[in-house]
DNA sequence: TACAATTATGCCATACAAAGAAAGAGAAAT
DNA sequence: ATTTCTCTTTCTTTGTATGGCATAATTGTA
């Protein structure tokens, strides 16, 4: 593996990055750690948690659906359980669906 | 109006079938009766609430956004008012496939 | 008597926030 | 080089406001 690769797999992320990252006190993230069994931060000697970029996304998914969707954090669990993969279908399916649309322009201008 | 088409329109239910039929205390449907604009149940001479079947449709729906999904009040109360749930998100997929058809059959008769 | 209404108050879990301790990192003093 | 002092960050524990109803008291009427 080359080392540009081995140091993007090593990223960290700090409790004040993710604090300030999502703009909340870090008395929250601790206590969503404790209800989503998805985010589970490494921690160092110390004892000091260092998130990982699924942490990150896993968060995202959660302050979107706490804060904006209007779910209880409960709710949120269980959407994230049951849901993460027809988001990745969805997401698949509009890729797809780009490609179709790339391949019709370009079959559009040979014409 | 054919007398039967009265009868179903002129259908009502009471409070005490209300709670019957979901299983919850009465305090609780005043209470979404408070919250949700869109339950509105007419009131007799003494006071008493007279459910339309609208009302238990919207009743339901709340229920399952509530217990089911795991959807807090307000985020019920947002999710019934801007359909820009699923269902909407669905609507805008099939309009893009709808001018992906078009486009496709326009194609084919220029071929 | 039995069901329903209103109004006020009570209550328990949820969803965080605040407080205080502990542990480096860096600068200053020894 | 090492000790001491602050400064900052994060830790864990404890406190608390709000959400979401339930209960109580009183009144009405069929």
């Amino acid at each position: 593996m080359p080392y540009k690769e081995r140091e993007i797999n090593k990223m960290y992320y700090t409790m004040g990055e993710v604090t300030e990252m999502f703009g909340v006190n870090a008395s929250q993230i601790r206590f969503y750690e404790k209800e989503f069994d998805v985010l589970k931060p490494k921690k160092n000697k110390k004892g000091n948690r260092l998130f990982t970029p699924e942490d990150i996304e896993n968060l995202k998914i959660i302050f979107h659906l706490v804060d904006e969707k209007g779910f209880t954090l409960k709710g949120a669990k269980e959407h994230l359980k049951s849901n993460k993969d027809e988001v990745k279908e969805n997401q698949k399916i509009i890729e797809s669906l780009e490609r179709i649309k790339d391949f019709l322009l370009k079959l559009n201008g040979e014409i």
